[in-house]
DNA sequence: CAGTGAGCGAGCTTCCGCTTGACTT
C-alpha cells in the first residue's frame, strides 16, 4: 500500500498548479528557487518550431504561408511540455521579450495547443526575485504584431539563403551558401583586402629629440618630438644640421585637466572583443567558457546587447567597490544603450555576486571570470582625473620646435581596476614630465630622424569583424560566432598567420655634434590570426555585388529592420512587405539562373618560357590552381595546385610556374627514392609509400635529403609511442591512442573500445571480437548520413 | 589525410536565431 501511495504523490508533484516556460534550462532552475512550490518552471531550449528544414517551405502563391514543423531535436521537450500544460491551471509564457522571444511564446502556444483563458505571457529583464514577482503581476497577452515581425525576417532570411545558394552551386561551386549576414561579412573581409592590395605605402621622415634637462631639482632625460614631418631625407638631414649649433629653450609650458570614464558593462560583442585583445580568445573560445560559467550560476545570461544592469547589481557593486577602495572611488552609472538594432532583452554579462572576485577552476575560467569582473566592477568607478602637460622647445636656428607631452593621474579611480584595450596598438607612451621652467635651456643628448611608412588598414580579427557586424547591426549575440564559424567551413575567408618581410629603413642621428646615417631594418605584414578572404570567397563576393547589389549592401539589413519595426508596430502587414521584396528579388534570381558559364576567375599570367605555352590560374574543383596550355588546345594541359597564402589575384607567373617542380625526388633512403612534392594538405616527402608533411620552417624548393630522413624518422618514433597494442600475427590490427583515446584500428577502420576493457591488455581475439561486434565508426557515420537525408 | 583538374547527370548541398548536449578517431 505504501508504494501505491508513494505513486500517487509522484503524480500531483507533477501536476503544478503553474507552469512557467522559459527559454534556458539555467534560467528555469534561478527562478523556479524564486517562484515557490505552486510554480513549476520549465525551458524550451530555445526555439520549438521552424520552417522545414528541406526545401523553401514557404508557400509564396499563398501570402508566403510558411510551413513549420517542431524541430526533430524538440520533438521530446515538445512532449514533456505538452503532459505538464495539459494538466496544469496556467501556463506562464515567460520567454524573453524580443521578436525572437515572442515568436518562441506564439508557436509554444501552438504546438502546445493552449487556450486563451489559462494562458499569460509575461516577460522580466533580469533574473531578480522582485523582477520575477513583479511580472507575474502584470501579465499580458501574446503580441502578434511583433510574432508577425519575426515571420517577416524568418520568411526573408530562407528566401534569400535558399534561392540565391543554388545559383552559386550551378555558377561557381556545389555547397557553397549565401546570405544576408554571411554575405556581407565576407564582402567586408574582401574589401578590406582589397583596400590592403591597392594600398600605396609612402613615408616620412619623424624627428624625436632626447634632452636632458639640469636644474635644481636634478639630472633627467626628456623626450619630445618634431610635429613637422620631413617628406624627404634631404631635408630631415637639412633640419639636423641646423640643429647641430642650436640651443634649445622651454617656451612654454601647458597644463590642463582631463579626465578618463570607465567603459559600460560587458555585451557579448564587447566581450568578445576583450576577450580577444587581452585574453587571445576566440571568439567561439569566449563564448564557451562564458557558457560554462553561466550554467554554473557564475555569470548573467551571455549572450545579450545589454549594458543594462539591474538595480540589485548596482546596489551590490557600490558596496563591494566601498568595502575595496572606499568611498571615493564609487560612482553609480547607468549606461544607454547605442548599438543599431539592439533589442535589451537581457541584462549586461556580469557576475552573479560581485563580491566574488574570482572562480575556481582551469585558468581560461578564471581569466573570463575576471575581466568580467573587473569590467563590471570599474563600471561603477569614479572616473580617473588626469593632468595633461605640453612643453614647447624653441629651436634658436629653425623657426620649428619640439613638443613634449606628458600625463600625470592625480586620482585613479576605475583605472585602480581595470582599462579597455584599444584594437590598434598606439605606441604612444605618455608619462612623468621632469619638472621644467619657462625659459630653462636644455641640454641636447640625441636628435633622430627616422623613415616611418604609412600603414594600410588592419586586416580584421574575429574580435573585430564582430565589432564591425555589431555596428552595421547586422547579425545577433547567438549569431555572431557562429556566423564567423560558416564563412570558415564554406572556405570564404581563413584565419592565418602571415610572416611578414623585411624593410629596410633609413635612421640618421645627430650625437655629440655628428650626424651618422644607418639603414635599419624592420619586419613588416606580420600577421597572427587575422581574417583573410579565400578565392572563393572573393569571387563569391564579386559575382553577388554584380548581382545583388542591393542585399549585399552594408545597410541592407538596417533597412529592413526598419520594416520589421514597422511591423512590430501594427503598421504593415508582414507578408505585404516580403511581396514587395520578393518581386524584384525573385526576377533578379531567374535571370541570373539564365546565365549558361561558369565562374572560374581565370587569370592569364603570361607565357611559358619552356613550351611557349600560355599560363593561367583559376578555380577547379578542388580550390585555386595553375594551368599550362590552353583547354581547348589538343595537347591536355598540365595542372598544380596553388599553395596556402596563394591567391589568384596575387601570385606571380614565377611563382606559378614553381609550382610545377613538384614532384621532385631529392634522394634515396632504405633502397626507396624519396620525393618531395605538394599536396591538399601542403609540402610533403614521400618515401616508400609513406607520406610526411613538411614542417613550417621547411621550404619544398630547398629540402635536403637529410632533413627529409629526419622527418621521416620522426613520423616513425611517433607513430611507435601513439601504438598501444600491435599482433605480429596481425599486422594491420593494432590498438592506438588518437585524439579522443584509445581505439582499435583495423585495415585503415576504426573501431571503439567499450569502457570495461583496458585498451593496454587487449588480446588480438578481443579485437576482432569488438570489431565484430560494432560496425566501423567512418561506415556507421556515412550510414548515419544516408539514412538523415 | 595526400600527388586530382573531361563531361554528363543523379542526388545532394543552402538561410538566421533561439537554445544545449551527444559525439567525435
Amino acid at each position: 500500500m505504501r508504494y501505491f501511495a508513494g505513486f500517487i504523490e509522484a503524480k500531483f508533484i507533477s501536476m503544478s498548479k503553474n507552469l512557467v516556460i522559459v527559454e534556458s534550462p539555467a534560467k528555469a532552475k534561478t527562478i523556479e528557487g524564486y517562484l515557490g512550490k505552486d510554480y513549476l518552471v520549465k525551458s524550451s531550449f530555445g526555439h520549438v518550431r521552424d520552417l522545414v528544414k528541406k526545401d523553401l517551405s514557404i508557400d509564396v502563391a499563398h501570402d508566403f504561408q510558411p510551413v513549420y514543423e517542431v524541430m526533430p531535436d524538440k520533438r521530446k521537450v515538445i512532449k514533456e511540455l505538452k503532459s505538464l500544460a495539459d494538466t496544469a491551471e496556467m501556463v506562464w509564457l515567460a520567454t524573453d521579450e524580443d521578436r525572437e522571444g515572442e515568436a518562441i511564446s506564439w508557436h509554444l502556444a501552438e504546438v502546445l495547443g493552449l487556450k486563451d483563458e489559462n494562458t499569460k505571457r509575461i516577460v522580466f529583464h533580469e533574473i531578480t526575485k522582485q523582477a520575477i514577482t513583479d511580472a507575474i503581476k502584470k501579465p499580458r497577452t501574446i503580441d502578434y504584431n511583433l510574432v508577425n515581425a519575426q515571420q517577416a525576417r524568418r520568411v526573408l532570411d530562407r528566401l534569400v539563403g535558399f534561392e540565391i545558394s543554388p545559383i552559386l552551386w550551378k555558377k561557381v561551386k556545389p555547397a557553397l551558401s549565401a546570405g544576408r549576414v554571411q554575405s556581407v561579412a565576407v564582402r567586408l573581409i574582401v574589401e578590406r583586402e582589397e583596400e590592403i592590395r591597392n594600398f600605396k605605402s609612402t613615408f616620412s621622415y619623424k624627428v624625436s629629440a632626447i634632452f636632458t634637462v639640469d636644474n635644481e631639482s636634478g639630472k633627467a632625460d626628456l623626450k619630445a618630438d618634431l610635429p613637422k614631418r620631413f617628406a624627404k631625407k634631404e631635408e630631415a638631414v637639412a633640419f639636423l644640421e641646423l640643429c647641430k649649433e642650436a640651443e634649445f629653450r622651454v617656451a612654454g609650458i601647458e597644463t590642463r585637466p582631463g579626465k578618463k570614464s570607465p567603459a559600460p558593462p560587458f555585451t557579448t560583442s564587447t566581450l568578445q572583443q576583450e576577450a580577444s585583445r587581452k585574453l587571445g580568445f576566440s571568439v567561439s573560445k569566449t563564448m564557451m567558457v562564458a557558457q560554462q560559467l553561466y550554467e554554473e550560476g557564475k555569470i548573467t545570461y551571455m549572450r545579450t546587447d545589454s549594458v543594462n544592469l539591474s538595480t540589485l547589481a548596482l546596489g551590490a557593486a557600490k558596496e563591494e567597490i566601498h568595502k575595496l577602495f572606499g568611498e571615493a572611488y564609487v560612482k553609480t552609472r547607468q549606461y544607454a544603450t547605442r548599438t543599431k538594432g539592439a533589442q535589451e532583452a537581457h541584462e549586461a554579462i556580469r557576475p552573479t555576486y560581485l563580491s566574488h572576485s574570482s572562480v575556481e577552476g582551469d585558468p581560461s575560467r578564471r581569466k573570463l571570470y575576471d575581466l568580467i569582473w573587473k569590467r563590471t566592477i570599474a563600471s561603477q568607478m569614479a572616473d580617473a582625473v588626469l593632468e595633461r602637460t605640453n612643453v614647447t622647445i624653441d629651436i634658436s636656428t629653425s623657426k620649428e620646435h619640439f613638443v613634449a607631452e606628458g600625463e600625470v593621474i592625480k586620482f585613479d579611480g576605475f583605472l585602480k581596476v581595470y582599462l579597455e584595450s584599444s584594437d590598434d596598438a598606439g605606441e604612444k607612451e605618455e608619462g612623468i614630465l621632469p619638472p621644467l621652467k619657462k625659459g630653462e635651456k636644455l641640454g641636447m643628448q640625441e636628435i633622430s630622424a627616422t623613415q616611418k611608412f604609412t600603414q594600410s588598414p588592419p586586416r580584421y580579427t574575429e574580435a573585430s569583424l564582430v565589432k564591425k557586424l555589431e555596428e552595421l547591426g547586422i547579425g545577433r549575440p547567438s549569431t555572431y560566432a557562429p556566423t564567423i564559424s560558416t564563412i570558415q567551413k564554406r572556405e570564404y575567408i581563413v584565419k592565418e598567420d602571415r610572416d611578414g618581410v623585411i624593410r629596410q629603413y633609413d635612421h640618421i642621428v645627430l650625437k655629440d655634434g655628428r650626424i651618422k646615417e644607418t639603414i635599419q631594418k624592420e619586419k613588416t605584414g606580420y600577421e597572427k590570426g587575422k581574417l583573410f578572404p579565400t578565392d572563393i570567397g572573393e569571387l563569391v563576393t564579386r559575382f553577388l555585388i554584380q548581382y545583388f547589389n542591393d542585399i549585399m549592401d552594408y545597410n541592407f539589413t538596417a533597412s529592413v529592420e526598419k520594416e520589421f519595426d514597422e511591423i512590430a508596430q501594427g503598421l504593415k502587414a508582414w507578408n505585404q512587405m516580403i511581396r514587395e521584396f520578393y518581386g524584384p528579388f525573385h526576377a533578379r534570381v531567374e535571370e541570373t539562373m539564365e546565365i549558361k558559364e561558369k565562374m572560374k576567375g581565370e587569370r592569364l599570367l603570361g607565357v611559358d618560357p619552356k613550351s611557349g605555352k600560355n599560363v593561367y590560374v583559376k578555380i577547379g574543383r578542388f580550390g585555386s590552381m595553375a594551368q599550362i596550355g590552353d583547354s581547348d588546345s589538343p595537347e591536355k594541359p598540365r595542372f598544380a595546385g596553388m599553395r596556402k597564402g596563394q591567391t589568384l589575384d596575387a601570385i606571380t607567373l614565377d611563382e606559378a610556374l614553381k609550382l610545377f617542380d613538384f614532384p621532385r625526388l631529392i634522394g634515396q633512403y632504405e633502397d626507396h627514392d624519396i620525393t618531395v612534392g605538394i599536396g591538399r594538405f601542403g609540402p610533403y616527402v614521400l618515401h616508400n609509400k609513406v607520406f610526411v608533411s613538411l614542417k613550417k620552417t621547411d621550404d619544398p624548393a630547398t629540402i635536403t635529403v637529410e632533413r627529409g630522413i629526419e622527418l621521416i624518422e620522426e613520423k616513425r618514433n611517433a607513430a611507435i609511442s601513439n601504438t598501444i597494442r600491435e599482433f605480429p600475427e596481425r599486422p594491420d590490427v593494432k590498438v592506438l591512442k588518437g585524439r579522443y583515446g584509445p581505439y582499435i584500428s583495423i585495415n585503415k577502420e576504426n573501431y571503439r573500445i567499450p569502457k570495461d576493457k583496458a585498451p593496454e591488455s587487449l588480446t588480438l581475439e578481443e579485437c576482432l571480437k569488438i570489431a565484430e561486434a560494432s560496425p566501423a565508426t567512418s561506415k556507421k557515420k556515412t550510414a548515419a548520413k544516408g539514412k538523415k537525408k
